[in-house]
DNA sequence: AGCACGCCGACT
DNA sequence: GTCGGCGTGCTC
């Protein structure tokens, strides 16, 4: 018997080995463990995926250049049952090798070999000495307040952290006399009892209800408006599967775990809630996994990567704001979360959650077509009113700052009554454009633009630097224009950085603040400038990601400004994601008692997307565009995979593209084939870019037609000089 | 991918 | 004479 391995190396096939010197004949129950093995001249980490005989496979190598496997790096697998099955549909769909899918998959440090890590929690007790001696510590001194808190049992770390900041300098001390000590704690401490809830409204129970007479897998969109309380359905359910003894899993957008949502969830719940995001080191993240998979881990709330976690007992999925564009992941293997989470809950047999006051036109479709059962929440909760809104004409206007006189005024009479504004700007930056007024010379990015298309810098810093969104080189502004030497070098438009610089001159009285990925970049920045703001009167400048999430009770006016970029966007999904935009960023406002309005300043107040969005709201858009999709071929109603290729030199990406058309063959009725087309950023970061775009009716020719053709590829002569990738269902086009 | 091998140019 | 450039081929 030999063992197949799936290695992470960008080949599709798994590699056999004998097991390692002196273990047993391998078995079955071997598949999911990892070991380290001998590849070429060196060694890697992989995942046995399979255990067979050697004459049960054709292509397989014959006896005596099998290699042995070094080691085993598990006792039990770490990779069994559904997820592992799971996985393997992931790497068919993305066609990409298990190998790489399964990296993708598992937490840095166990795709790197180390042991599966301990879940027992640290904490700390008082010595029998320490006991005994605690009264004789200095009152109020950082030791005695320590001892003190560890008088009547050990206390976790984490708590520590919490209760007691900067508790370690105080531990040190203590240890080092014998008066306390760092002990293992039980990985299932004790938990404060569950707080009750606030009472549903009918639709929250109705909703709450189908989902709980659900049996198996069962796929339920949750369609409700901003502020109409989708997360209560969410942690009645969870709680519900706690106490069936069941795990629970939620996926929020990227920007949406803050250590409130967590707060709120594990008080609520009464048990630990274990969050998997960015922000985690991988020791954290390794020590989350683990405790998925010892079903330690009750209640999961990640972003994308956490849909790979494995689900033992598992009990129901949630995906909050399923629409979200961070599901998407945009590198390496391109899957998509929620997608991939309707793909774990069907093998899991359970049910699943789709969220959205705004959804996806894919989920409206399957919807629509019944292969979801859609449950509504129409109203706000409590008492709260829909935002008004008012479309503001600005053509032909003296703008300042970007804002016309009665905007500015409303904001005015806003913090005047004690309110707080948000404008919303989806531009970073201070302005988007460097202009020579003198010859028209503009600065853009030498290593992503062409003779062709330019890239725009945009100017930072108050206008002394100039930075490309797309690569991320920067440089200082120049002083004079490097084409004709002229000094009439000026910001053109507006970014949230000179919006902070104009409404600070206009509004010197107020607290402004400016939030962007440029502020917000520390981990929990965005909370701790939202703590900063509070309930006053101020003013709050940002781009997308004020768009969600947040309460702010005492916002009672959203000022959307410089939305008519998008209104023209030749990305078919552009309208969607506008209209997603425009919806969240209006239901920040008036979200407690107070009323909201929202004021849509535009150069284009009669454009359909507006009009549409305005007086049927974001379904009547939905319908719309649904139908447009439709006549198009695009997405839900035909299928796209895209093949992207950079190169030094263009000709080389178009050349290695026109060999791989040629391999997947002729365009015909069931696969349409585009290209070699110029990605709509035809350079980036001083690469070349093309792709080749396919479209078919059905899923199932344009993946025949990719199996077919795909092996092929990496043999083709023109494949060794370019970087490419295929993405299934791409989001961006770009 | 990542690593070794191999064949040509500019150095002490 | 050798160091090192990156084209080519292979990985159970």
């Amino acid at each position: 018997m030999r063992l197949k391995v799936a290695l992470p190396v960008p080949l599709p096939q798994a590699f056999d080995y004998a097991p390692p010197p002196g273990t047993p004949t391998p078995v079955a129950a071997d598949v999911g463990r990892r070991l380290r093995v001998p590849f070429g001249p060196r060694d890697l980490v992989g995942v046995v995926v399979a255990v067979a005989d050697a004459a049960d496979a054709a292509d397989a190598v014959d006896s005596s250049a099998l290699r042995h496997a070094h080691a085993w790096l598990d006792q039990t697998p770490l990779l069994q049952g559904e997820l592992l099955a799971s996985l393997r549909w992931l790497a068919r769909y993305t066609h990409a090798p298990l190998g790489e899918v399964i990296a993708t998959a598992l937490p840095t440090l166990l795709r790197q070999g180390e042991p599966l890590p301990s879940t027992a929690s640290w904490g700390w007790r008082l010595t029998e000495l320490g006991q005994q001696q605690r009264s004789r510590l200095r009152e109020g001194s950082k030791p005695r307040q320590l001892a003190d808190a560890l008088q009547a049992d050990a206390v976790d770390e984490e708590l520590l952290d919490v209760l007691h900041p900067g508790w370690r300098s105080a531990a040190r001390s203590l240890a080092k006399r014998d008066l306390a000590e760092r002990i293992e704690l039980a990985a299932d401490a004790s938990v404060p009892a569950p707080q009750p809830g606030p009472a549903l409204n009918e639709d929250q129970r109705r909703a709450v209800d189908a989902v709980l007479a659900s049996d198996g897998f069962s796929p339920f969109l949750l369609d409700g408006v901003t502020g109409s309380g989708k997360t209560e359905v969410y942690l009645q359910l969870i709680a519900d599967c706690l106490q069936r003894g069941k795990q629970a899993l939620v996926l929020v957008p990227e920007i949406g775990l803050t250590p409130q949502t967590l707060g709120r969830f594990s008080a609520r719940l009464g048990v630990p809630v274990h969050a998997l995001h960015s922000g985690l080191n991988d020791g954290e993240r390794a020590r989350t996994w683990a405790a998925c998979l010892r079903g330690e881990a009750r209640v999961v709330v990640g972003t994308r990567s956490a849909i790979f976690c494995p689900l033992p007992e598992p009990g129901l999925i949630v995906v909050d704001e399923e629409h979200d564009g961070s599901y998407k992941q945009q590198d390496g293997i391109r899957y998509h979360a929620r997608d991939f989470a309707l793909v774990r809950a069907k093998a899991l047999d359970i049910p699943v959650l789709l969220g959205s006051a705004t959804p996806s036109l894919e989920t409206l479709h399957n919807a629509d077509s019944g292969r979801y059962l859609t449950l509504r929440l129409p109203q706000r909760a409590g008492n709260a009113q829909p935002p008004s809104v008012r479309v503001i004409d600005a053509r032909k206007r003296l703008l300042e700052g970007g804002l016309l006189p009665e905007t500015l005024q409303q904001i005015r009479r806003t913090v005047d009554a004690g309110g707080q504004v948000l404008v919303f700007k989806n531009r970073r930056g201070y302005a988007p454009v460097l202009l020579c007024h003198d010859c028209g010379w503009s600065a853009h990015c030498k290593r992503c633009s062409t003779e062709q298309q330019l890239t725009p810098m945009t100017v930072h810093a108050g206008g002394r630097r100039l930075q490309c969104h797309h690569c991320g080189a920067r440089q200082p502004t120049p002083p004079a224009c490097p084409d004709c030497g002229g000094l009439a070098l000026q910001p053109q438009g507006i970014g949230t950085e000179r919006l902070e610089e104009v409404l600070g001159e206009k509004f010197s009285d107020i607290p402004i603040f400016r939030i962007d990925r440029s502020t917000t970049q520390r981990r929990d920045a965005l909370a701790k400038q939202l703590q900063a703001i509070g309930d006053q009167p101020g003013i709050l400048i940002g781009t997308q990601i004020l768009a969600k999430g947040h309460d702010l009770p005492q916002l009672t006016l959203v000022v959307v400004v410089g939305v008519d970029e998008g209104l023209f966007s030749a990305d078919f999904r552009a309208g969607e994601k506008l209209a997603q935009l425009l919806i969240q960023v209006a239901g920040r406002a008036g979200r407690a008692l107070k009323p909201g309005q929202v004021w849509l300043q535009t150069h284009h107040p009669d454009h359909p997307l507006l009009t549409t969005l305005i007086n049927g709201g974001y379904h009547a858009f939905a319908r719309q565009e649904k139908q447009q999709r439709e006549l198009a071929g695009f997405p839900p109603f035909g299928h796209l995979a895209l093949m992207r290729a950079e190169a030094k030199h263009i000709d080389t990406a178009r050349e290695f593209l026109q060999a791989a058309r040629h391999a997947l063959g002729q365009s015909d009725t069931t696969l349409e084939i585009q290209g070699p087309l110029p990605a709509p950023m035809p350079r980036r970061a001083g690469f070349h870019r093309a792709q080749l775009l396919l479209s078919a009716p059905q899923r199932r020719d344009l993946h025949r037609r990719l199996d077919e053709a795909l092996p092929r590829i990496p043999a083709l002569l023109e494949a060794r000089k370019v970087r490419w990738s295929l993405d299934v269902d791409p989001v961006d086009l770009y």
